[in-house]
DNA sequence: ATAAACTTTCAGTAATTTCTGAAACTTCTG
DNA sequence: CAGAAGTTTCAGAAATTACTGAAAGTTTAT
């Protein structure tokens, strides 16, 4: 499992940013690993490639699982276990997202409704309510709409993206297209 | 600058999500301080109202500034400088998303570009250009469609969310309604 | 020009997060 | 069932990140 100079920049670098991803260093270093590789690669390796200890390696592992990232995969008559991607590349960023939603986003959603049942004290609190209330419907704007792509599937998401400034076009004709739907305005 | 209990809440919960949100806790919890108050409130305040120093304040209010989340504000005859939200909620959730693209997205992408200059060494090699090449196109297309969006402003913006699944179902539509253009599929 | 009012910087300390490696655990194999 | 081959856990060490507070800097007023 020796890496090449290209895929030794690569997974350095995803290490760099893996903090800024959402997990740290190492668990980043394993999933450039794991995605760049198209061989099926075992915990051993990766410690060995990554100059990491087995322990990390193991939680790295266990961390990328929760997310959805990697999964394992038995090789017949192999001890071992080996792991691999678990998904295209859309699928990863996919997942990236929606677990970054859950970590970022649902918490704040769920005490901002808990903060908005009480009745204000004051001429201050209501006016902070009123801020909190804006935030939160923002937030569910923001949830339901990433939900609302996920369903959309990777082709139409594409066609979507690709529409670039269309889109705003587009809107300016939907109630032609969709009439009586959502008429905000 | 006593703050009262549900604004107590959550300055302490915008501090804890802080780290997730991509600044530290102090820096969470002062922005949420700024944008629950009405009033404009001096570095002084910020630090006696938190308990922290008054070193850390400064700094704190320097990394909203390069976000631009949170502007200073003079008030007439008086020497302190006060501080207050940079925009509405939706302006400032705009600026965190840039701001993170910014940070997580396109030094990536830059690398991404460099690895793939370089002619493939061997078989591996190629293999893990060819997956680098597909993250690079998708990391582009997240760009581009999140420039799309902010340009598309506030309302429409709130008009594309709100319109739900009906994205889906306008995207069939698309070709009818834009011919010639992007015919993707 | 001096002093007062305020802000920023930064070296050192504190708190937090990540990593190691040895011990405990879990399969499998003969 | 013993032991070999592998994995996980977790206490403590190392590395990183955040915070304090005193000193240096800036601006305004007199």
């Amino acid at each position: 499992m020796k890496m090449t100079p290209l895929i030794t920049s690569a997974v350095m670098h995803f290490g760099e940013m893996g903090s800024r991803w959402g997990f740290n260093r190492t668990v980043g270093q394993i999933l450039a690993l794991i995605v760049l590789n198209e061989e099926p690669i075992s915990a051993q390796e990766i410690a060995d490639a990554l100059n990491i200890s087995r322990g990390n390696t193991s939680m790295g592992l266990k961390e990328l699982q929760s997310w959805r990232l990697v999964k394992q995969h038995l090789v017949p008559g192999e001890r071992k276990e080996f792991f691999i991607p678990a998904g295209d590349i859309w699928t990863l960023a996919n997942r990236v997202f929606e677990e970054r939603r859950k970590r970022e986003i649902d918490p704040t959603m769920s005490l901002l409704r808990d903060l908005l049942l009480d009745a204000p004290a004051n001429e201050k609190e209501a006016n902070a309510q009123h801020k909190l209330n804006e935030i939160h419907d923002l937030l569910e704007a923001i949830t339901a709409w990433s939900e609302e792509l996920q369903n959309l599937g990777p082709e139409k998401l594409n066609t979507l993206m690709k529409l670039g400034s269309g889109v705003g076009r587009m809107l300016e004709l939907k109630d032609k297209l969709l009439p009586g739907k959502n008429s905000v305005n």
